[in-house]
DNA sequence: TTAATTTCTTAATCTAGATTAATGCATAAT
DNA sequence: ATTATGCATTAATCTAGATTAAGAAATTAA
């Protein structure tokens, strides 16, 4: 069974959603328990820091699933906004409801497996940030998302990787330059 | 029954250590699914860039439990190094075998739990690299770990933090100054 | 205890990436 | 179709933090 049949089985009141590009799906300083199964089209989550900047903390595209998991466990008010980067249809559904019908062991431990890829993939984020310069990680991020540059604006890339519009410019023309 | 009982009683494998200062637990590129809880002391995991330079993961005092989650799930060779900067009690245990034998419910749910915290944890880690000044992160890092200045080297602060120790002590001088 | 090694600090210089600003292009709105 | 708003690019300037270097303080080893 798929990821989505298994939502729409444990979860009732999960509702398929038609979704237009730009719109705010939620908002951070909201309490949220939603997750959002991404069946076609591509999403995001970021902050807004002090300043007004906006900061990219993933992309979700066809059969990805984005959330706040911070505010899932805290149950603190989310710290994400979640939008949508291109008209998508997605599967709103309930985490808390989620975790409480889990029934078999099967499905909690590929649950586990999960959670420690998101783990994984999480830690050579921060490995990513702390040890790299901006042009490495662009490669890194062409390497792993090679579909996203065709259906993300530049500006979003580049808030993904910590930097500005003004410097990820820059280093594409260094890149094309130097071929 | 707490988490230590837990892992004895899951793992009959599982071993108690002596770890003297500056020992090294686990290399990079190593092939291991070892975890590491520590009963007393302090360990650290990190990795060591291209240019030799050293950058600090995670810290393990005492309760927590340490171990490269990158190489659990891919099976791929780890990333990160693991050595202690204290004298230290650990339990070794083989996270393989552990995630086998979990048997009950209750414990596949609680182990779920933990791992969301993490998520929490290192989204959080992963925004504060992005949208955070060096001296708002030290900020930060004081709240957080409040007892970790007394027991780990500036340096190790720094290589955390994602600057070099001569950046940290420069912040630590001009909030010195401002007091 | 003394010597050797590591850690912390300060200061001078350098650089990756930020900021500001202006221009040409797209995309969207009327 | 025309105007308006947002996006990408380039260039000039600025700055947080890196690098290099050297001395002082603290730890570790002998």
């Amino acid at each position: 069974m798929n990821f989505l049949d298994e939502i729409l089985n444990l979860d009732p009141d999960a509702k398929s959603k038609q979704i237009k590009k730009g719109s705010i799906i939620q908002r951070a300083g909201e309490l949220n328990s939603k997750a959002y199964f991404v069946k076609k089209g591509l999403l995001r989550s970021y902050t807004i820091d002090s300043k007004g900047k906006e900061h990219i903390f993933m992309f979700a595209s066809e059969g990805w699933l984005i959330s706040d998991p911070q505010s899932q466990e805290f149950t603190h008010p989310t710290e994400l906004y979640i939008d949508s980067i291109e008209n998508s249809e997605i599967i709103v559904f309930d985490l808390s409801a989620f975790n409480e019908k889990f029934l078999n062991k099967d499905q909690l431990k590929q649950h586990i497996q999960k959670m420690s890829k998101r783990i994984g993939v999480l830690q050579k984020r921060v490995l990513m940030l702390m040890s790299h310069s901006a042009k490495e990680r662009y490669h890194k991020f062409l390497e792993t998302h090679p579909e996203l540059p065709n259906r993300v604006p530049q500006r979003m890339i580049a808030s993904y990787l910590g930097i500005t519009p003004e410097a990820l410019s820059k280093i594409r023309s260094e890149i094309a330059r130097s071929n």
